[in-house]
DNA sequence: AAACAATATGCTAATATAGAAATATCTAAA
DNA sequence: TTTAGATATTTCTATATTAGCATATTGTTT
């Protein structure tokens, strides 16, 4: 362990946290396109509204996404364009295990 | 939720949930180097051997790592190229975080 | 086959997390 | 300042996850 610094390692996996929920990588792909009130995210997701406030919650503490208020309403977004990045790099590699999948059952079929 | 795919966004999740733990963080790390025996692993991370084969479960469970046996020991690899590419990403993520956070105290001393 | 080395798996306790429901807080407008 | 709309927070329950320990499995060597 000498050789890595764990408090690091432990932001990042912090960081990892935020995108370990289904819900959360949805509310990530929305923000992409552009602001989002809660209860915008709350209709798309089909979730209670306090539901999305907690998850943005989540986001929100670890710097994920930030937020201004307008009205009574609060818009959210992306603090940061690489989130987004992040999160196609993910899609690619599933992308890819699914592809291999493919190629290995078709090795078995044949 | 109609315009996203909850089942490909929970796979995602699944991903994401592998990178969610310091110690499969290092132990990514050290992978990206080459090759590492699960007592090599044990040693770095000065972890009891049976949990570091646990970490390593959980990461060929999702088809982040791969192995192969070699007499009595198991050689565990990356099996993507990518897996490192998206870890990278979430260092620039919290590299950023880290100056903005900076730039922030030294606007509020000055 | 027996003994040994390396790795994997079951089980448990402690901790963390998501969702639900109720309630509190904040903002705009009457 | 009272009311209504939008968002945030608290509490509770069910579920999941990690580490530790003991034990099982697998492969090598004699």
């Amino acid at each position: 362990m000498t050789r890595h610094n764990l408090e690091l390692y432990s932001l990042k996996a912090e960081l990892c946290k935020t995108f370990a929920d289904p819900k959360r990588l949805i509310i990530i792909d929305e923000l992409r396109q552009g602001e989002r009130t809660v209860g915008e995210l709350a209709r798309v997701l089909e979730l209670p509204q306090a539901v999305v406030s907690r998850h943005l919650a989540v986001l929100r503490e670890r710097g994920v996404v930030k937020h201004r208020r307008g009205g009574t309403s609060a818009y959210y977004s992306l603090s940061d364009q690489k989130i987004g990045e992040a999160c196609d790099m993910v899609h690619q590699i599933l992308l890819d295990q699914i592809e291999k999948n493919k190629q290995l059952a078709e090795r078995l079929v044949a």
